[in-house]
DNA sequence: GCCGTTTTCGGCCCGACTGTTTTCAGTCG
């Protein structure tokens, strides 16, 4: 699958024809085309073989040829005349803040500067103030920039680190200054796998008082920008936050901008066009009137829409399906019964089975599932058969305990070796009540060998969860090489079910994924937090997020059943 | 460069902040 590498290249030409001064709805044009190559299900070069290139939405016919330019020759000959004009080591001062393509471009015009390190030393001889549209301040600012190092780089964070330091920094501004109401917006609110910056909506009528406790905040670095509705600063943490502060009135329209995805933001205003209306962070108006915008919802009902999940807001069809009155019903946050992927102090964990249990009691759950490590797994402490027998005999115990209140399922987490075998013998896997497998040695196999070491685990009787499928490490490491449509098939076939893990630095089934599974396959999903400590089972909430995100109802997710029916598919042979 | 269920041409979201400017362009959200 090229999409990913033909979206990438079209996102380049569109930089390069931006450096260019190309019209911008054309760059437009070109980062909307390969938006939606990246969501696409299919394989771009099956389409492109078919020459139903232009049937992918943004896609016409120029950029259907440049695209079959690509996958043929692997470059596209316009982005070379944009090469051959612009260098493009100009696209790395875009990345200092306050440069843009017209500040790179003049730049390289007026004192023929490509490089960083050229702009540093043009910068430290006091050239560049000279410039038409430069000055004293943007000079010293490119130079504090660059001394800190303070680049626009594309650093973004796992969502399990984002979330906790934006509910602090909320609750830190709630505390101290004068907040009507306060939350968290941006692709937090969206629940996205990676964050950008915190964007954090508050109204009040004393703007000013907020601007300044906020920009004061202990955990604040440095202060980027301050003006009477918005400041950006950066944290200790080295991540941003963005304060947007609007009087009350205005709470529904700002929190609806500022929570986007942009691209949904856009849609929803062209939409408004359409019907003679305006939509801007301050309402929903027709003309001079302001026809709503106190409550989120109101932006959507004048548009003539029910209000849409945030998690779905990011242009994937979300809008036409609300105006078809099609909108699928979320699972909801409450709706989780039970987790399917758990460890405790047997293996690698660090809490009791017990204290695990208890948490979950207290999360309202009705059933755990303990998924210890296997004994190939030595790094994580993985059992032996000897050992998971003592462990079922303290589980049996804690059941008993129990009753019928809470169960807690005895499982494990079997190794999916180089083979495709597992760590035991299939008589062996009787004493569980059912098995979770999963890859975490030789990821740097062919592709055709790991999907089919998956594939031979799938059969496996007892198997009925694949854990972590992709084996991606957010931030460290990707995907190994595996069929992903090929193991859809083989669920479909099996019955396995394919895990959504909610370990923030994982994820994995993803977004994409499930919605993909789902709408191509009709597959049905766990959600397991591979929780380590009894804290981690609250991590359940980023695989919700996944599951939101990629359309996903409480029927296609199975811990979302009571115990019962859980129990009846999992054991069912 | 793409799009259209009244358009195949004329639209393509809209506003805040900064630094430059003397009325606004560029950058960013
Ligand atoms: N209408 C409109 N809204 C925008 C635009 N850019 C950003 N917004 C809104 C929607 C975004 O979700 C919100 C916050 O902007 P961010 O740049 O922080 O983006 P977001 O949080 O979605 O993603 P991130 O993870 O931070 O990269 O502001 C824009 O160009 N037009
Ligand atoms: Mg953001
Ligand atoms: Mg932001
Ligand atoms: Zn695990």
């Amino acid at each position: 699958m090229r999409n990913k590498e033909v979206a990438n290249k079209l996102y380049e030409l569109a930089s390069l024809a931006e450096l260019a001064g190309e019209n911008p709805f054309k760059i437009n044009a070109y980062i909307e085309a390969a938006r939606r190559i990246e969501n696409l299900p299919i394989p771009i070069e099956e389409l492109a073989k078919e020459g139903k290139l232009t049937e992918i939405k943004g896609v016409g016919s120029g950029i259907a040829k440049k695209i079959k330019q690509f996958l043929e020759t692997g470059t596209i000959e316009k982005l070379e005349e944009f090469k051959k004009k612009v260098p493009p080591s100009l696209l790395e001062l875009e990345k200092i803040p306050g440069i843009g393509p017209k500040a790179a471009l003049s730049l390289y015009k007026h004192l023929g500067i490509k490089t960083v390190e050229e702009l540093k030393e043009a910068a430290e001889k006091g050239k560049i103030r000279d410039l038409p549209g430069f000055g004293p301040k943007k000079e010293e600012n490119i130079l504090k920039a660059l001394q800190g190092m303070k680049k626009k780089e594309e650093k973004r964070v796992s969502i399990g680190l984002a979330l906790p330091l934006a509910e602090f920094i909320k609750d830190e501004i709630k505390k101290k200054a004068p907040v009507d109401k306060i939350e968290i917006c941006g692709s937090i609110r969206r629940m996205k796998e990676t964050i950008g910056d915190i964007d954090i909506l508050v109204t009040s009528r004393e703007s000013e008082k907020v601007m300044e406790v906020f920009s004061n905040l202990p955990v604040v670095k440095e202060v980027l920008v301050r003006g009477e509705t918005k400041t950006s600063v950066i944290t200790e943490e080295d991540i941003q936050v963005d304060v947007r502060v609007v009087e009350p009135e205005f709470f529904g329209a700002a929190i609806q901008y500022f929570t986007g995805s942009k691209q949904h933001n856009v849609k929803l205003r062209e939409l408004a066009i359409k019907k003679g209306l305006k939509i801007n962070e301050y309402g929903i108006f027709k003309g001079e009137k302001r026809m709503g915008g106190e409550k989120e919802e109101d932006v959507y009902s004048l548009l003539g829409l029910p209000w849409i999940p945030p998690e779905m807001r990011e242009d994937r069809g979300e809008i036409e399906e609300a105006i078809r009155g099609e909108l699928p019903k979320l699972i909801d946050y409450k709706d989780i019964k039970g987790d399917t992927h758990v460890h405790t102090e047997y293996s690698d964990g660090v809490d009791s089975i017990e204290k695990m249990a208890e948490e979950a009691i207290k999360m309202g759950y009705e059933y755990i599932v303990i998924s210890d490590h296997a004994e190939s797994l030595g790094v994580a402490s993985g059992m032996s058969i000897k050992k998971f027998k003592k462990q079922k005999k303290e589980i049996d115990k804690l059941n008993e305990k129990f009753g019928d209140k809470f169960r807690i399922f005895f499982s494990v987490e079997l190794n999916i070796l180089s083979d495709g075998s597992v760590d035991f013998p299939e008589e062996e896997l009787d004493i569980f009540d059912f098995c979770i497998a999963g890859i975490h040695s030789g990821f740097n196999q062919s592709m055709e060998k790991i999907t089919n070491r998956i594939k031979r685990a799938m059969g496996i009787k007892k198997v009925k969860i694949i854990a972590h499928p992709t084996g991606r490490i957010i931030g460290e490491r990707g995907e190994y090489k595996v069929d992903i449509e090929e193991i859809f098939k083989e669920a479909k076939n099996t019955g396995v079910f394919l895990e959504i893990n909610a370990t923030p630095s994982r994820l994995d089934l993803s977004d994409l994924n499930v919605m993909h599974a789902k709408s191509l396959y009709g597959l049905k999903f766990t959600i397991g937090t591979d929780a380590h400590a009894a804290v981690s089972l609250r991590d359940m909430r980023y695989g919700i997020g996944v599951a939101r995100r990629g359309w996903l109802t409480k029927e296609d997710i199975i811990n979302t059943l009571p115990l019962k029916k859980f129990e009846k598919i999992m054991k069912k042979s």
